[in-house]
DNA sequence: TTTGAGACTTAGGTTAGCCTAACACCCTGT
DNA sequence: ACAGGGTGTTAGGCTAACCTAAGTCTCAAA
């Protein structure tokens, strides 16, 4: 006798797809996401969304633990995953058939995922020979609701004298994008960790056409994984 | 010192680009859009209708004569025109590009259409060749604004031994765009008048590849130009 | 000239989603 | 053991956009 139940499948807002991918990305690592972190996310004052995780979790898409935070139900997961694969599949196709630049793609995905339907979806991932993963080299969910995980680590915790690959890039920000697309940063790159300065400094990296210093904030957002040398 | 001069641009909302739409479409052959016009298009109840038209006028979209009816002012012409254009830019790029029916793009683009930016509207028209109308035969405004504006008459008007080409097909019902695909009843096709029943009796026309009886609720919806025999 | 059907508007109410201000809870440091 | 800062929630309000019910206006026909 609760919603849940009453209404089999209720279209989601925009604003509901948007609670379900913070709480997806914040939960990512194991444990809860919490209300402030929801908050600063989506850019919200921390009682809106109180109150969203109160609806969201009578309608059995979270599951809310008051003064701890929430994680994902089985259904808010598959949600989320959905909107996810939606958001990655657009920038895919968005630098491939439309000539965006990787730092352009997330403002234009963000407000087209909300608006797209799965058969459109559907049709650009098989356009673009079904990708796995987006310009940023983060996994494309699939149709099914599987997402790879991989084991990764930033650039700024590799150890010195480590060759890795660059497999993704944890930002948004269209001008630091740019900006590492300059370097030659791109995910597939190979490099090999020469030296890092103490005290959280720069790690300096050797790649195919020459060393670069890297700042350790930009490094802490290069994820790469380890290989042989 | 009113709201139109105090906001300089306050986006639209995905309401309003509905109302401006319907308010283009019901004045377009001239005079004033009806609340129950306008009320029946977005199917709302009357009541909200002049709700919106209130609020409307107020921001200078339109220009609302109480009891009569409401036209666009040229601000909210402009709008109307810019969301016809990506209504129909969409429509076009997902039959040439992603393999769609051209019954099915209303609803995808209508949804769509209030979710993309200009510039992706614009890599759209480019990658497509600036097309001029869209698959149903409508005329595609530039980004400046001007639409094309045809004298057409209904294949249901079209006097009998008369040449014509199809030119638009003024519905989006799926189900009936699919027959007259099927029909060969697409825009560009040259038709010849063969001869119509009396009291709005279907309408017999010969084409390339043999003759077809339309009846009179479809040859309503089939806009021609009549050309030199 | 009046009247009444039909179209339009006003009044009042609902829901989603946000806000600020005020209160409650939790946990860590003393 | 408890006090206080920080985080979370509750209370109360607002706007956009819808709704139904109850007037109000218009115009054409009697």
């Amino acid at each position: 006798m609760n919603a849940a139940i009453r209404s089999p499948q209720p279209p989601l807002t925009r604003s509901v797809e948007d609670y379900l991918k913070s709480v997806f990305h914040l939960t990512s690592q194991g444990g809860f996401a919490t209300t402030s972190g929801i908050a600063e996310m989506l850019e919200i004052a921390p009682p809106s969304v109180s109150g969203m995780m109160k609806r969201l979790s009578e309608t059995g898409l979270i599951e809310h633990v008051p003064y701890r935070g929430v994680q994902l139900t089985p259904q808010g997961r598959r949600a989320a995953l959905q909107m996810i694969r939606r958001h990655r599949i657009l920038e895919v196709y968005l630098t491939s058939k439309l000539g965006y630049d990787w730092g352009d793609v997330h403002v234009e995905a963000e407000r087209l995922e909300h608006a797209v339907s799965e058969k459109l979806i559907e049709r650009m991932a098989d356009a673009l020979g079904e990708p796995r993963y987006d310009p940023h080299g983060a996994p494309i969910p699939t149709a099914a609701g599987e997402i790879e995980e991989a084991e990764l680590i930033t650039l700024a915790a590799a150890p010195v004298g480590a060759a890795v690959v660059l497999r993704q890039v944890g930002d948004e920000d269209p001008a630091r994008l740019r900006y590492l697309a300059e370097q030659g940063l791109t995910p597939g790159t190979r490099l090999t960790v020469v030296e890092r300065q103490p005290f959280n400094g720069p790690t300096t990296v050797a790649s195919g056409n020459g060393t670069r210093v890297v700042g350790q904030e930009l490094a802490a957002l290069l994820w790469c994984e380890e290989v042989a040398a």
